[in-house]
RNA sequence: GCCGAAGUGGCGGAACUGGCAGACGCGACGGUCUCAAACACCGUUGAGGGCAACCUCGUCCGGGUUCAAAUCCCGGCUUCGGCACCA
């Protein structure tokens, strides 16, 4: 770590306290951070100054929340990324006279807790709290305005049992239920949600482990309950992509549910239902197969005899494999022939019947009929088997052209052939008749079928939330009492070995009495996903210690939903989705009366490391911000991140910069505390801008004051937060030409100091609470802090040009620019732009056709041909 | 393969609704201050040509629309993110 530098050499410094009147020439006091920041921020905290008082009506109130962090251990910069212009935003609302909350907690349970513990045999909890520590303090060396008060860790009791509660709600409405049924399994992770699946390869979102399939009862809320109005984002304020994601995540494809039927043959005598789901109806008279998923409950029974003994095997093996060995698209179809056949009810044909692991059991009705002209995956499948392929939808005049790969476009006019009485129809409509007409009797019906599946919550492990549930003998599943929550982790963790749940080695947690019929019975050892703890934290952030439920309904009325929520897009499909299913789920059992937890969304974009690569200590390409803090000051890094580029972008990370912006504070305090000084290495300083006289400039210095007061208001409002940074470089930039001249002693170099301090405390708010603190001393004002100012207003005759530079273009090409008073005619601007030499010499004496005035007088071009 | 976002100097990036391309910063080069170094400050910095005034070219590539295109349209390339046989 580099000490800051040569502050030994330095012995005149003077610790605190406005420095007298200095005479001019005089070395000020140098920019010292490490000694103003962590001052400030004990003294706001004495403060309470950002303790949101929630009560308060007066002012309008504004919830921001940012996405709280896993407690990971350590505080590093994405984090910073995230949080700095989260309180900028904070600290310009509060300054707007709005009433802010910027709550803060730490998402405490999960995984890395618990292999930690493994690891160093500690308790998971010892762990957590450690780090949470930690980052506290962290958290706290950024100066941001978070209030404290609120804070919520998910792994404490008194927040875990209002999961349990609301489980306890959902399980009564029906919205969570237990099943049996397939599902990922992660060697670590134990059973994963769908979401929490990733890529081609099917690993675990979290360790990266390939996942397996296994079949297994577990816990579900019934989500899917919610797919179509989880496409409605209307009036929610969220980034594009997001909507995208999510609305392909839930994946809605409308079509028809046709009704095959089974063949009779001298084994079985057939009538058995063989439902599909299908978006091309229009294509029926294509089916030349049908394909069945291995774990679909009719392959036993449509098994023929002689092609048992292959079918199980295939069946099995599908079972048994992992999802990476059914890697994409690439792989070759494989399957096996059942043995019997199906009748195709549009026209009677007996088909035969597939069983593939290319139909997925958890889609649809986990069967198909198979189209080859149609579908490239039917295509495959029966180019590979000899089946036969019907083109049954053709563009006109390409009826009997030979199908060599599946045609699936939809063009507007292509018609049905091959399709009986269908057949000349355009498709779409050919489509919807022949629904109708099998829906006569019963045969079909349109059908929805959506991608999102119901949500799989349980967790084999012990930091999580248990799961309020008792499995009795005599009366089955029987929910814990509402009166004996929480249901507790217990205080001894048993780990066998990583992968084992300690929860069901502990016969103490296990052994209980069934509170409906006193007899023995098991509780429930899997605990919930904590991605349930996420998905309403911000409601109890507004009572963090309300006893009477998850959280105090007249709270929650007043403040949500959340304004400003602000975090990584990587959640889209995730926390972001849970969110609203949550949000929906609580509404419906009636805790709370909104439709959408989020009112507007920010991703941020992410920080990878300065290989490009994500950070992380595996990696080792993380950055320590501690480190940064002492070198720069928190201020520095504070207005870097937010300069570096577009917040919704991201990038790799690069101290390089940093120095830019730390030279920028330092001109800053310069130009507060020493305005009279001039720069030795400058022979210019000191001495007015040539050609400018010192009313020219005093008007000057107030324009470029309110000018950038008024862009920089826009900026903070929009989130750009990048130019807002560049617009106070160039104000100060500014300021410091005319530090040393008579200028600096006007009132107009005090009022441009005072908006660039003002303007300034959202993003550096230690340095100019500094500055400021020592202006009012130096006019011997009573202490107030600057986050306690209002906005200043704009002057707009100030901020408005007198005169304007306009650009002159003949035949589109630059060719000159000529200033003018601002409030010039057209007319008069014509004449003048006519009579310059530069445009006369581009004319060459041709005489202009017209002459266009751009955008209201910002550009004029000459056209001559 | 499908969906989404984006390609601008040596680098990060700026450019309102089609109107001066390169704000602001970094880096580099030159200078001032200093015994010296560091710090700080000032200047130059898209490419090519010219002593200069200036000229030509230039926003991923190729076309197009327009008085005017980084911005709009058509076609293509590349990078990043998401999805993964979804019938």
């Amino acid at each position: 770590m580099t000490a800051p530098t040569d502050r030994k050499k330095r012995p005149t410094r003077r610790k605190t306290g406005p420095k007298p009147a200095a005479p001019e020439r005089t070395r000020i006091e140098r920019y010292d951070p490490t000694a103003i920041e962590p001052r400030w921020q004990a003294r706001w905290e004495e403060l309470g100054q950002s303790r949101t008082d929630l009560a308060d009506a007066s002012r309008p109130r504004f919830y921001l929340l940012t996405m709280y962090p896993y407690p990971s251990g350590d505080i590093h910069i994405g984090h910073w990324y995230i949080k700095t212009p989260t309180d900028a935003v904070a600290r310009f609302q509060r300054m707007q006279g709005k009433n802010v909350f910027l709550p803060i907690g730490f998402d405490a349970f999960g995984l890395p807790a618990e292999n930690a513990a493994i690891a160093r045999g500690i308790h998971p909890r010892e762990w957590t709290m450690a780090n949470i520590q930690n980052m506290r303090r962290q958290l706290r060396s950024m100066g941001a305005s978070f209030d404290w008060d609120a804070e919520v860790i998910t792994s404490d009791p008194d927040y875990y049992r209002w999961n349990q509660w609301l489980f306890l709600r959902f399980l009564e409405a029906g919205l969570a239920y237990r099943a049996r049924s397939t599902v990922d399994w992660c060697p670590n992770d134990g059973t994963l949600a769908r979401e929490q699946v990733e890529g081609a390869d099917r690993h675990c979102w979290r360790c990266g482990a390939k996942v397996e399939k296994r079949d297994l009862e577990q816990w579900f809320l019934r989500v899917t309950k919610y797919a179509d109005e989880l496409l409605d984002f209307g009036g929610l304020d969220w980034p594009e992509p997001i909507k995208t994601m999510q609305t392909n995540w839930i994946g809605r494809s409308e079509g028809g549910e046709i009704v095959f039927t089974t063949a009779p043959d001298v084994h079985q005598p057939g009538g058995d239902e063989l439902r599909v789901f299908t978006t091309r109806p229009d294509t029926l008279f294509g089916a030349t197969f049908m394909v069945l998923a291995p774990e679909h409950p009719l392959v036993p029974k449509l098994t023929h005899p002689d092609r048992r003994a292959e079918v199980e095997a295939y069946v099995t093996a599908a079972g048994a494999e992992t999802e990476i060995e059914r890697l994409s698209t690439e792989r070759e179809k494989t399957g096996v022939a059942l043995g019997t056949e199906a009748i195709n009810p549009v026209n009677g044909e007996r088909i035969p019947i597939f069983v593939a692991d290319y139909v997925l059991a958890t889609y649809g009705t986990g069967a198909i009929m198979a189209v080859p002209a149609h579908d490239e995956r039917d295509f495959a499948f029966a180019t590979k088997f000899g089946l036969p392929i019907r083109r049954v939808v053709a563009a006109p005049g390409t009826e009997s052209a030979p199908v060599d790969s599946a045609y699936e476009a939809h063009a507007a006019d292509e018609v049905l052939v091959n399709s009986g009485e269908f057949s000349g129809l355009p498709a779409n409509e050919g489509g919807r008749r022949i629904v109708q007409w099998l829906a006569r009797d019963g045969r079909a019906k349109p059908a929805v079928t959506y991608r999102l599946r119901d949500w799989l919550i349980s967790r084999q492990r012990y930091w999580g939330t248990p799961i309020p549930v008792i499995h009795c003998e005599r009366c089955g599943i029987v929910p814990v009492p509402d009166e004996d929550l929480p249901v507790l982790l217990p205080d001894k963790v048993d780990y066998g070995g990583s992968g084992v749940n300690p929860l069901t080695r502990d016969e103490s947690f296990v052994n209980v009495t069934c509170p409906r019929c006193g007899g023995p019975a098991r509780r429930e050892t899997d605990t919930m996903d904590t991605f349930i703890d996420s998905s309403w934290y911000w409601y109890r952030y507004l009572s963090p210690h309300y006893a009477d439920g998850p959280f105090d309904p007249d709270m929650v009325e007043t403040w949500t939903p959340v304004d400003q929520y602000t975090g990584g897009a990587e959640h889209a499909v995730m926390h972001l989705l849970y969110a609203r299913e949550f949000t929906k789920m609580m509404r419906d059992v009636g805790v709370i009366a909104q439709n959408e937890p989020f009112q507007r969304l920010f991703n941020q974009g992410q920080i990878l490391g300065e290989d490009g690569e994500r950070m992380s200590k595996s990696h080792g390409n993380v950055q320590d911000p501690d480190e940064l803090v002492t070198r720069y000051g928190a201020d520095a890094i504070r207005l870097f991140l937010m300069f570096m580029g577009p917040w919704d972008q991201g990038g790799p990370w690069s101290p390089t910069g940093i120095g830019g912006v730390h030279r920028f504070l330092n001109r800053v305090w310069t130009i507060a505390l020493d305005p009279g000084g001039t720069e030795p290495g400058d022979a210019d300083s000191g001495k007015l801008p040539a050609g400018q006289d010192e009313a020219g400039a005093r008007t000057a210095l107030r324009h470029a004051a309110h000018r950038t007061l008024k862009v920089v208001t826009g900026e903070y409002t929009a989130f750009k937060f990048n130019t807002m940074v560049a617009h106070l470089i160039e104000l100060a930039n500014t300021l410091m030409r005319y530090r040393g001249t008579s200028v600096a002693r006007m009132p107009e170099w005090d009022e441009a100091i005072r908006l660039l301090l003002l303007m300034l405390a959202p993003a550096a708010p230690h340095i100019a609470e500094e500055l400021w603190s020592r202006r009012l001393a130096a006019a011997g004002a009573e202490w107030s802090s600057i986050h306690q100012e209002r906005w200043p207003q704009v002057d707009d005759t100030a901020a408005a040009e007198e005169t304007r530079e306009v650009p002159v273009q003949v035949n589109g090409k630059l060719r000159d620019r000529v200033t003018v008073p601002a409030g010039i005619s057209e007319l008069e601007l014509e004449q003048v732009v006519l009579a310059r030499d530069k445009v006369q010499a581009a004319l060459a004496g041709r005489e202009p056709d017209r002459v266009i005035h751009a955008g209201g007088g910002r550009l004029v071009n000459v056209v001559a041909r």
